[in-house]
DNA sequence: CACTTCCCCTGCAAGC
DNA sequence: TGCTTGCAGGGGAAGT
């Protein structure tokens, strides 16, 4: 499930087989509610564009094209973006979730689940996007405008400071873990990672996001961002569907502490890891160690 | 406005 | 073994 690590594990290793490139054709499956922009428009509108940047808003991915428009991506639970070649042969084959790695020989053949497709002037790799579950997103946004999708969402979970936790959390008697998640406050923090978040900073998920104190919000925020930075340096978390573009696991699902860790041994002090459900989605915190 | 619930989708695991 | 059922979840819509 990409949050910010895994997304910008992906936009470090697409970005060189996106950038300064000129796209010269666009393949697409049928409409759908994964395309906000319909793909018959899609394709007119990117053909022919050079993709200036790559940048990464929380868990958005954002080509900024050469005419100033701009194609804006979300990996939703499933979605895949990867590279692939007729010179390299690399077959992509289905793992668990559906996942796609790289095996054996052969050229990749877009399933019905690649949903983009995108080739350059310079016939060299292909740019891939799959998505299982469609859950992903893609729009297109014309130069000068903008979308809410994009307005709406607070800062960056990587600046991540104590006062935007303390000010967002005053009045909100709604759970800390769903303060989290909510991207207008903070963009990037999905379930995984604030699960792991609190339990570095030793606090409950079901706590009232407004009884936090200064203090607590220090401890939330450097756990933050320690937890997200370190993710992004071992290649993100692949618990289910995610891989990274070049179809290896990342390896940060070694290192959590609680996610996915219901009845196992706490690592600090072997208690058993509790799981509830906290705004229709499992939450997992130690009883001892998160107050 | 704040907060909660529901729903989109598909593959997989569990149960019978 | 083969079928059915339930579950996972980002985020937006709809409901309270």
């Amino acid at each position: 499930m990409p949050e910010l690590p895994e997304v910008e594990v992906t936009r470090r290793r697409i970005e060189s087989s996106l950038v300064g490139r000129t796209i010269t054709s666009v393949r697409t499956t049928k409409a759908s509610y994964f395309f906000l922009t319909p793909p018959r428009e899609l394709a007119a509108r990117l053909t022919g564009r050079r993709v200036a940047a790559l940048t990464r808003h929380g868990k958005y991915l954002i080509a900024e094209l050469d005419d100033a428009s701009r194609l804006l991506l979300h990996l939703g639970m499933t979605g895949q973006l990867f590279t692939a070649s007729a010179r390299s042969v690399r077959l992509l084959t289905s793992t668990r979730g559906g996942a796609l790695t790289p095996e054996a020989q052969g050229a990749f053949e877009p399933d019905a689940h690649t949903h983009l497709m995108l080739t350059f002037d310079d016939a060299a790799e292909d740019v891939l996007f799959r998505d299982v579950r469609k859950f992903g997103k893609v729009l297109w946004i014309a130069r000068g405008a903008n979308d809410p999708r994009l307005t709406k969402l607070g800062p960056d979970a990587l600046g991540v400071t104590a006062g935007l936790l303390h000010d967002a959390t005053r009045g909100r008697k709604a759970a800390i873990k769903t303060v989290l998640l909510d991207q207008g406050v903070l963009a990037g923090v999905g379930n995984i990672y604030a699960d792991e978040a609190l339990f570095r900073a030793a606090i409950r998920p079901k706590r009232a996001a407004k009884s936090l104190t200064r203090k607590e919000c220090e401890r939330l925020a450097e756990a933050i961002r320690a937890v997200l930075e370190r993710s992004i340096e071992t290649g993100g978390s692949s618990i289910s569907d995610y891989v990274q573009p070049d179809g290896s696991d990342g390896a940060y699902q070694n290192e959590r502490k609680v996610y996915a860790r219901a009845g196992e041994a706490c690592l600090t002090c072997a208690s058993k890891i509790v799981r509830i459900v906290l705004g229709a989605r499992s939450t997992h915190y130690c009883p001892k160690c998160q107050r």
